[in-house]
DNA sequence: AAATCGGGGTC
DNA sequence: GACCCAGATTT
């Protein structure tokens, strides 16, 4: 555990400003969260964190880990009802695991991304036929359950079975681009120079460790924000911010640009999953009828939708598993 | 490393 | 209209 070598300290993003470093300087990097912001953040969250009900101290592994699997690139506002919802109609794997698959795409509802869905019933039964119907401890055993990756291992291990964990996701990688880099916004792409920050950063102390992640990644959604942070709210602006102190310098210019969601398979496949959730059944006619201009894209994405499992073949169309 | 995978709120 | 959101999986 936490045996893989480090990674280089000094490789950084590529749009990263670094302070110039001999090459072979031999001090550990000073370049990581004080003690005292530590203190201060988890001083913070224990005032102005929300209180959100996977957090209840009641509430279970399992439960904690559904949270985590819907929030997967989806605000809590929008899983909160869903999420109440779900935990009514199968509160154990167990229950899950034995549900109707067409039930779970439908209360899964417009969360978005569905195979995440499926995969939280496959992670279900997994849990049940290895694990005996509780969820697993240890990195290792979270990341062979379907849908759970990197990130969600380790918040399940933080906050469902609160041992210590690299917790790793947007917010957190937000604030330490900010306050300990000294820059507005992370690369896109997530690196090792990130995880080694995080990693040196998360305080040795087991509880102090769950209590850090919870509060700075309740601090990344509610204060240092991606758009228009809160800086006057901010426990670390007067307290270490390198972005503050810099006079908070603008985000180089982003000349990528994102796939418009307009006209894509996603929304395609999107709006045959709708139609399925409504009516069960849909004949391949009125699918055809979601683009009547370009038949071969409503066919190609009938066949990726059954390919995934999540559309099943009739004579007449496609109707849920 | 890059592409793909929803959907809606927000600026 | 572009960006963002407690990412995972596949290529």
């Amino acid at each position: 555990m936490n045996g893989a070598p480090a990674p280089p300290l000094l490789t950084a993003g590529r749009d990263r400003e670094v302070p110039p470093r001999s090459a072979q300087e031999q001090t550990p990097p000073t370049d990581q969260v004080s003690d005292l912001s530590v203190e201060t953040v988890i001083e913070w969250f224990a005032h102005r964190g929300r209180d959100l009900p996977w957090r209840h101290e009641d509430t279970s592994a399992w439960a904690v880990l559904v949270s985590e699997v819907m929030l997967q690139q989806t605000p809590v506002s929008r899983v909160l009802p869903r999420w109440t919802e779900w935990m009514r109609q199968w509160p154990t794997p167990a229950d899950l695991a034995d549900a109707p698959t067409s039930e779970v795409l439908r209360c899964w509802d417009r969360l978005g991304y569905p195979r995440r869905a499926l995969r939280l019933q496959e992670c279900a039964r997994t849990i049940v036929r290895e694990h005996g119907g509780t969820v697993p401890r240890g990195l290792d055993a979270l990341r062979a359950l379907p849908g759970i990756g990197e990130y969600t291992a380790a918040a399940v291990t933080a906050f469902a079975h609160h041992d210590r964990a690299v917790v790793v996701d947007t917010n957190i990688r937000r604030v330490l681009a900010r306050s300990v880099e000294g820059v507005a916004l992370p690369a896109r792409s997530y690196s090792a120079a990130e995880r080694a920050l995080a990693t040196r950063s998360l305080p040795a102390e087991r509880e102090r460790s769950v209590a850090w992640n919870q509060a700075v990644m309740e601090l990344g959604a509610l204060v240092c924000t991606a758009r228009s942070p809160r800086c006057a709210q901010c426990p670390l602006a007067e307290n270490g911010c390198a972005w503050v102190a810099d006079g908070s310098p603008a985000a180089p210019v982003d000349t990528r640009r994102r796939q418009t969601f307009e006209g894509t398979d996603r929304q395609m496949r999107g709006q045959i999953m709708a139609a399925l959730r409504r009516d069960g059944e849909v004949p391949t006619k009125d699918l055809l009828a979601l683009d009547p201009e370009d038949r071969p894209r409503v066919e190609r994405c009938m066949m990726s939708l059954v390919a995934d499992g999540l559309a099943a073949r009739t004579e007449e169309g496609l109707r849920l598993p």
